[in-house]
DNA sequence: CGCGATGTTGAGATGCCTCAAATTCTGTGG
DNA sequence: CCACAGAATTTGAGGCATCTCAACATCGCG
């Protein structure tokens, strides 16, 4: 079984979350309904693990509400966060194919709602369909093209100019409204929460964002784009 | 037309190369002399440029003879090395699918060969074996997660524990004798040429490497390794 | 009301980059 | 075969961005 708690959901709703979902584009209905019928829907309470990086991978996950974040940790404490998902995003494109585990965990930023399907079906299921393997092909080389950049970031960019490329990114994303923690920045960024807070500061004195606890606004969104171009993917 | 000059070769050479290339294990012998059968042979002399980060892709490549690298170059001027390709690994298993440019260039390291399937026809294989479609799925998953840990050792290591992990690295790949230079060195460890250097004086001090202008002999790998367990993919 | 999580700011330590100069090696052409 | 240009190596000194540690304020939740 997958960890989190079983809840009901009607195959129309289903439906209209892999109609939606990124990668899933370009599939007809039919087979939109097909992979939508091999699902069912878990529910996890803010903090709860998706999985865990030892875990075999045995479902394919799809968030249906909430947020969950993807993110590797080191024996030393070291959190980093490869990716933010919404509605309608994958967690694990890879996990299904190979079923080993990999270095990458997931957990509920919020209370969400996961659509699963089975790894053996999914597959099955995505061989079949060349559109959504090339659809799959493309996400991955997002991904890959941007750790690949965060790589170059942190050799070259200061911690201030990778906070702005984050913000702009997630003001991209979600909005000028962005219900994170400095904490939860800091590991988008690859830095300290002490140094997140600081460009922060800047940025609040520069009159470009305005924050709270655990919710930064973005009130210029020009501004804070001026500092930096060419976003991430998250 | 592929960058690089047509070179002649045979159906057998070609069809050697491709049955011990990797993510084309587990390939029934009629299927590798198709894709086989697909390629043709381009050579790229030291320093040419196989692909570059604007360019669509257009066919896949598979290294038959010596050294290709895989990079990313920023703007400023900072490299990172993504991948070092000796025969039998792929350059580009994602451009195949998409057909897009990527932020990844590749060029021959030494006088290198390249074989060269055209993009349509790869996909066209890869959709009908699933096999291979699993294989390339494994090897992206690594890459993913080779780029993460890095990202997580340019947080949490130093110079030196990241030089030495390239170290043990090359070490698994490649043998003791490691013919980069420094450059090249901290081309992979994210770092410049200078700090590498002055790890490889540590490492020489402490017995367990010696080098020339070009080359770095392991004389202790057991010492190397000791520093440093959990090897990056390259 | 109190406790844990988050935010805030300061001071200090330091790892690493940058710049610079000198040396050594390679291979190339005269 | 030698001279020379270019690349790679080596080492030093200086500066600074950022992490670390620390103290304190503030917020929200049980």
């Amino acid at each position: 079984m997958a960890r989190g708690s079983l809840v009901d959901s009607t195959p129309e709703e289903r439906r209209d979350l892999f109609a939606r979902a990124m990668g899933f584009d370009g599939l007809d209905p039919k087979q939109i309904e097909q992979v939508a019928g091999m699902s069912f829907y878990a529910r996890f309470g803010k903090g709860a693990p998706v999985f865990l990086q030892e875990d075999p991978c045995e479902y394919f996950y799809l968030v249906a509400q909430g947020m969950v974040k993807v993110f590797i940790s080191s024996s030393s404490g070291v959190c980093i966060t490869y990716l933010l998902a919404k509605r309608g995003e994958p967690l694990n494109l890879i996990g299904p194919f190979t079923g080993s585990p990999r270095i990458l965990s997931a957990e509920a930023m919020q209370d969400s709602v996961v659509a699963c399907v089975p790894r053996a079906e999914f597959v099955e299921f995505a061989v079949a369909n060349p559109v959504l393997l090339a659809n799959i092909m493309t996400i991955l080389g997002k991904a890959i093209d941007s750790a690949n950049s965060r790589i170059v970031d942190m050799v070259e960019k200061r911690v201030e100019q990778r906070v702005v490329r984050v913000l702009t990114t997630l003001l991209e994303k979600f909005g000028s409204e962005i219900k994170l923690t400095s904490g939860e920045l800091a590991e988008l960024a690859g830095t300290t929460t002490e140094s997140t807070l600081r460009t922060m500061a800047r940025l609040r004195g520069l009159g470009i964002v305005e924050s709270r606890r655990g919710l930064v606004m973005i009130v210029s969104p020009a501004s804070l784009k001026s500092l930096d171009d060419q976003p991430l993917w998250v």
